[in-house]
DNA sequence: GCCGTTTTCGGCCCGACTGTTTTCAGTCG
């Protein structure tokens, strides 16, 4: 999968376009560069299907990217690139990504005061060099002061598992504000996604100042970027950026709208304002001549009255989404509340904290109509694995457990290690013991592809194997995925009965969006599952259900949407 | 550089906040 990495590079184009002070073109390779990252399948694969002219079919690419792309994957560079870069400092790009620094004033700093990278500028600034240059002054000093220790600290995307918890709680205290009229997040972090930069919360209110008095000086703020009546935003003490946004109740679904959408989505929700004679903004649709309102008070009423349906948060990516509004036939996606079952736990007999009882009861409290248990296998030693003699007393003690809770359906199962070379870590024999087999890798990570796809595939091939456990096992911002030809492992998957995996992890949200789409659309069916290792993380399966979202998975996609009796479709052995 | 039942050339989403300016450019999302 290559997409991101060619993605990088046109960023890069357009950063250094940027700077030269070209018009437009970088509009259009940054444009390119996210309708790559957004794909689905892996552009090598695009490619290999239909040449130049496959490539051009996809959003964003015309002739000369369809060049760019087949020159990377051919000789894996951009000469473009190479001869862009000769033309400004590594370093001057560098500065660019400082906060409040954009190509503007970053090659005034170069031109005028020669600076070409990090070092000099902090010097410059010492020197007091900055604040004389016209356009730029002692505030600005200090900014950009205050901006480099910023990008020093770390500028990485937070992952949803951290972003969602902050942002629900400044919710909940702005919320208790009786100015506070209506209020919701919005921004990737409603969208889902698996990493946010920042925090969007909206809210609608008629007394905006005491919104913002409240919201700049909670205890979690390190420092406050700026604060108007409609605007504000603080970074958090903890690193994460926060904007407020108000607004006015009579316009709070054009908002919600505007601030949900990412960019694609909006300039072509935009563009079918404008062919009707109106405009689409935060303020609702206003009519071009009248300058009245025609939508805006709810979400729901902007779309239709562009004639589309209104699409779930997830999927407002300008993946295809808008197409099908047009046509109203958008899917009706997965919810949490139809999902009946965890099919992926641990207990206090591997690495969970839980007991097995504990485990239990709290399935069934949450309205469960089964759980499996399933800790670690015998060479998962670090994570206290079972050998076969524990694995027998652990089947026994859960099955008598079981009895105690007869209104739940309690499977004894294990996640069970993948050798390289695709054998398990128990034998046939042992594995038929158990009612339900999670087949996951823990190590080895690093294999040549080839290999690695051949280790799956002969998992796969395993009679004995139901689902297969966090497939890539990537770790949000911490470790890459294992790579493996993911199109011919979602075919084997598929043709075999075996069940991918979304575990809900916010670590780890593997399957991720693009992936549980090509899974789907190879023919594969899914499992959302928590992964818990302990009773609180139940509750992960919020997260694998908003990745499924994202995903565009439906209740017949997921197979723990299913009533218990159905299960034995997919599971050989239930 | 991309794209098109308004266009194959001439557009390219829209608005808020800041700081430096006395009306606006730059930056950001």
């Amino acid at each position: 999968m290559r997409n991101q990495e060619i993605a990088a590079i046109f960023y890069k184009v357009a950063d250094i376009l940027d700077a030269q002070g070209v018009k437009w073109e970088p509009i259009a390779y940054r444009k390119a560069a996210r309708s790559l990252e957004s794909l689905p399948q892996p552009i090598e694969d695009v490619y290999a299907e239909g040449g130049k002219a496959k490539l051009m079919e996809i959003e964003g690419i015309g002739n000369a990217m369809s060049d760019h792309i087949e020159e990377i994957l051919k000789t894996n560079k951009l000469k473009k690139l190479i001869e862009l870069k000769k033309t400004i400092p590594e370093g001057v790009l560098q500065m660019m990504q400082i906060e409040g620094l954009g190509p503007k004033k970053a090659m005034i700093l170069f031109k005028k005061l020669k600076i070409k990278s990090l070092p000099d500028l902090k010097k410059a600034i010492k020197d007091q060099k900055i604040r004389k240059l016209e356009g730029f002054g002692e505030k600005t000093e200090q900014n950009i002061t205050a901006n480099i220790e910023m990008y020093e600290k770390g500028h990485e995307r937070v992952s949803l598992g951290n972003a969602l918890p902050v942002a629900e709680s400044i919710v909940e205290k702005l919320k208790k504000l009786k100015e506070v009229d209506q209020i919701m997040i919005g921004g990737s972090a409603r969208r889902g996604k698996e990493t946010v930069g920042d925090i969007d919360i909206l809210v609608a209110s008629n007394k905006p100042q005491k919104v913002m008095d409240e919201f700049t000086t909670m205890s979690s703020v390190e420092r406050v970027l700026g604060k108007g009546p409609t605007k504000s935003t603080v970074v958090l003490k903890n690193n994460l950026q926060v904007d407020v946004r108000i607004i006015k109740k009579e316009t709070w679904g054009g908002a919600a709208q505007y601030f949900t959408g990412n960019v694609e989505h909006n300039v072509v929700m935009r563009k079918i304002a404008i062919a009707k004679g109106w405009k689409l903004s935060e303020y609702g649709l206003v009519d071009n001549k009248t300058g009245r309102m025609v939508a805006g008070k709810s979400e729901e009423d902007v779309y239709n009255k562009l004639g589309l349906q209104m699409p779930p948060p997830e999927i407002r990516e300008n993946s295809g989404e808008i197409e099908l509004a047009k046509k109203h036939q958008l899917p009706k996606l997965v919810e949490l509340r139809d999902i009946r079952g965890d099919l992926h736990t641990h207990t206090n007999w591997s690495d969970g904290t839980s007991s097995i009882e504990n485990m239990i009861s709290t399935a069934q409290k949450m309205g469960y109509e089964y759980i499996a248990l399933t800790d670690h296998s015998k060479s998962d030693t670090v994570a206290h694995g079972m050998d076969e003699k524990r694995l027998e007393k652990y089947i026994e003690e859960v099955r008598k457990i079981a009895k105690h809770y007869p209104k739940i359906h309690v499977l004894v199962g294990s996640e069970v290690y993948i050798h390289q070379d695709g054998h398990l870590d128990y034998s046939d024999d042992v594995l038929k013991k158990l009612d339900i087999v999670v087949a996951s890798i823990h190590r080895a990570f690093k294999m040549p592809k080839d290999l690695m796809t051949k280790r799956i595939i002969n998992m796969l091939e395993n009679k004995n194997v139901d689902i297969f456990g966090h497939p890539t096992t990537r770790i949000v911002n911490v470790r890459a995925p294992i790579e493996f030809d993911t199109k011919h492992v979602f075919q084997v998957a598929a043709d075999r009965g075996v069940v991918m995996e979304v575990d809900g992890g916010p670590d780890r949200l593997d399957l991720k969006d693009t992936h549980i789409r090509e899974a789907i659309s190879e023919g594969c069916k899914i499992s959302i599952d928590s992964d818990a290792h302990d009773t609180n993380q139940l509750r992960f399966m919020k997260y694998g259900v908003i990745t499924a979202r994202r995903g565009w998975a439906t209740p017949k996609d997921i197979v723990n949407t299913w009533k218990f009796n159905d299960l034995a479709k997919v599971f050989r052995k239930l």
